[in-house]
DNA sequence: CCAAAAGTGTTATTCATACACCCATGG
DNA sequence: CCATGGGTGTATGAATAACACTTTTGG
């Protein structure tokens, strides 16, 4: 099946909710940087947008951005959360769609419902970076990568502010919902879970007072320690409670 | 006009987005209780559901809530906030939908839109309880009454999960967006302020240190002294700094 | 003068921050 | 032994909680 054929079915069926979108930005922390998935889009331009998708007919709005997400990230079971609803009219979707159709070499119908006005659901995702194996929507992306939150690339329509506001919501709950581990994997260092608070917050954290705070709130177990060849100290392996 | 033909109008014309509404809590602060505005729905059982509504094809989000707001309690320019998306399949609107047109005398057509699958976006709203004058849906509502959060009525569908979802997200913003002021008039006294921290949180607060608290904060401007024809000392009024 | 509630000074406790030292590790 | 980074004891300061006292009001 040609990408023609394969976008016709897409727009052609009547499987999704109309003028209802999701849109994901997916954190991920690595190289003591907060980085963001983003799929580059089919243009002449430089232009990236959010991993994003519909919500079918028969689908709850969880299992949809579920959905999104493993198409992305080749990941199930990912923590999420939702953090806001974006729906002004001057978001124009529109011309972005239009010319990604013409590119593709489909002949642009007036009546496509993706040519409509959408609103987006916006939830953020937490992963484990080295888990993740980047893949490619055919239809839309060109390439998909992580960004630096610092230095983001050219982003569609609204989406800068998306991610803003995903990442704010972000700050808010690290402590409140221990999501900050989620980007970790299974066990970490102490100096690890210091550089993704540091990180996520953009403020430097005292090495000694964060330990202990981290120790005080038993939260996590102490396992063995991590000898890696360095003329220093091997750190403790950590990992959170199981059960709590 | 009468109720079925502002009924058909309603559902008949292509103005809605489909398959999205947005239901809202709104948090009024009264006689020492939190309460939610719910309308009472038109049917044999009783059963109360949010005020809520659809967004118009060319409306914002933002403005179909005010909208709503609006028609409910008669106010403009409310403070609100989104804090959930509620989009699981068995969420079942339809018997109800059906229910209330069969009820008005509608004949019920299975295409009406308004019997599809609804996900639904939450605000919560925080009004002046003194200030709103309730108005009631004439398709929808049989009457339109606060309801204390601790004595809520029968809630359709999962209105009651929405509530608490809101009651949630608020405690959690009180301080962090010092939102709870627009549940107050213009002026109020540290008793109040107090009544209504307490309310919220759902516990109490000691009196000296919260009145310490808040004259710390540095965000309240003292005004004359209230007499109440009560033999004790005359509180001052507060109102909030208005350049910050 | 009294009771009730408001306002505030003072103390105690807790929590966050800062400084210091010791320990482990490989070269 | 040294350099480097990890772990923790302790001191300091800030924020919070608790106690106590004084003030104001109408009867």
């Amino acid at each position: 099946m040609d990408l023609i054929q394969e976008f016709e079915q897409w727009v052609g069926e009547d499987t999704y909710i109309k003028q209802v979108s999701i849109d994901c930005v997916i954190f991920g922390f690595h190289d003591n940087n907060l980085k963001v998935l983003l799929p580059k889009l089919k243009l002449d331009e430089d232009l990236w947008a959010l991993p994003g998708g519909y919500i079918g007919k028969d689908e709850s709005v969880l299992n949809a951005t579920r959905r999104i997400l493993e198409s992305r990230t080749g990941l199930v079971d990912i923590y999420l959360e939702q953090f806001g609803v974006f729906g002004e009219l001057n978001r124009n979707s529109k011309d972005l769609v239009k010319t990604i159709t013409n590119k593709i070499g489909v002949t642009t119908e007036e009546h496509f419902w993706v040519f409509d006005r959408f609103i987006s659901l916006g939830f953020y995702a937490l992963v484990e970076y080295s888990k993740v194996t980047p893949r490619l929507n055919n239809i839309l992306d060109e390439s998909c990568d992580w960004y630096s939150i610092k230095e983001l690339p050219a982003l569609a329509i609204d989406h800068d502010q998306i991610i803003q506001k995903g990442l704010e919501t972000l700050r808010i709950m690290l402590d409140h919902k221990l999501a900050g581990f989620n980007l970790l994997g299974e066990t970490f260092t102490m100096k690890e879970l210091q550089k993704m608070y540091e990180t996520i917050l953009d403020k430097p954290l005292r090495r000694d007072n964060f330990q202990r705070k981290m120790l005080d709130m038993d939260i996590l177990e102490r396992l063995e320690k991590q000898y890696t060849g360095a003329a220093n100290k091997a750190p403790y392996l950590y990992k959170l409670k199981t059960i709590k």
